[in-house]
DNA sequence: TTTTCATATGAAGGTAATTTCATATTACTA
DNA sequence: TAGTAATATGAAATTACCTTCATATGAAAA
C-alpha cells in the first residue's frame, strides 16, 4: 500500500512548485523557458517537476524544434481544484489552521 | 508559497495510511479503535493521521461517552477519488510507471 | 562540424513529513 | 475514587521528498 495511485497523484500535486506550474499551463500551453520565468524559478527544478507531472499524465509534452511544449490535463485538473476551492471557501472562512488561512 | 490549501490539502491525502482510513470510513462512521482494527494499525499513528485530516475538515468527529465517532466530509472526497479513478483509467491501463500499475 | 540554445538527468545534500514510543488525558465503571 | 478503556499528544528517530549543482543530450544555427 505504498504506490497506490491515489499515493502517487496526491504526492504530485502536493507541491506549491508543481501547483504553480498548473496554475501557470491553465493559461495555455507553455514551453520550458516560458514557465521558468513565469514562475522565477530554477530550469532543472522546473524540468524535475515536469517530469514528476508527466508520469501522472497531469501534463503531456510535445516536440516542437528543440523546445518542449507541456499542456494542463484540465479535464482532471481543473474539476478537483474547483472542487477543493469550494471546500475551501465552505470550512475555512476566517481562519483555519488546516488550510493554511 | 508554501502553505497554500492546495498544499495542506494535498499533503493530507498523499499519506497511504490516511488514505486507507478515507477508505474505511466510506462505508458508514467509524470510531478509533474500529479503525485501528480495519486497518491493523497502531492506535497513536491512527490517532495522528486522523487529527491531520481533522484540520483539513476532511473528516469531522464527535464525541460519544469515551469513544470519538469519525466521519467522512463525503462531499468533498467522493468526487475527487472518482474523478482519479476515472483518470488513471484513461492513462494508466496496462502498466503506467506513474500511476503504480 | 563546432557552437549555442533548450531541456533533461543523476546524485548528494537538505528539508519536511511520518512513524514510533512513552506518556497524558478524559470519561466511564467497579 | 481508584481503576480501566479509549483516545490524544510530544518529541526523537526514521523515511520520503525536494532542491541543487554539475553535467549530459539533442536540435538547430553559424
Amino acid at each position: 500500500m505504498k504506490n497506490s495511485t491515489y499515493h502517487i497523484f496526491f504526492t504530485n500535486l502536493a507541491s506549491s512548485l508543481r501547483i504553480q506550474i498548473i496554475s501557470s499551463l491553465k493559461e495555455r500551453p507553455k514551453n520550458v523557458s516560458e514557465i521558468v520565468k513565469d514562475l522565477n524559478a530554477e530550469q532543472s527544478k522546473v524540468s524535475h517537476a515536469l517530469m514528476s507531472l508527466r508520469h501522472c499524465n497531469i501534463v503531456d509534452v510535445k516536440q516542437k524544434g528543440k523546445e518542449r511544449i507541456y499542456s494542463l490535463n484540465k479535464k482532471t485538473i481543473l474539476p478537483i481544484l474547483k472542487i477543493i476551492d469550494k471546500h475551501a471557501k465552505t470550512f475555512c472562512e476566517g481562519n483555519c489552521e488546516g488550510c493554511g488561512k
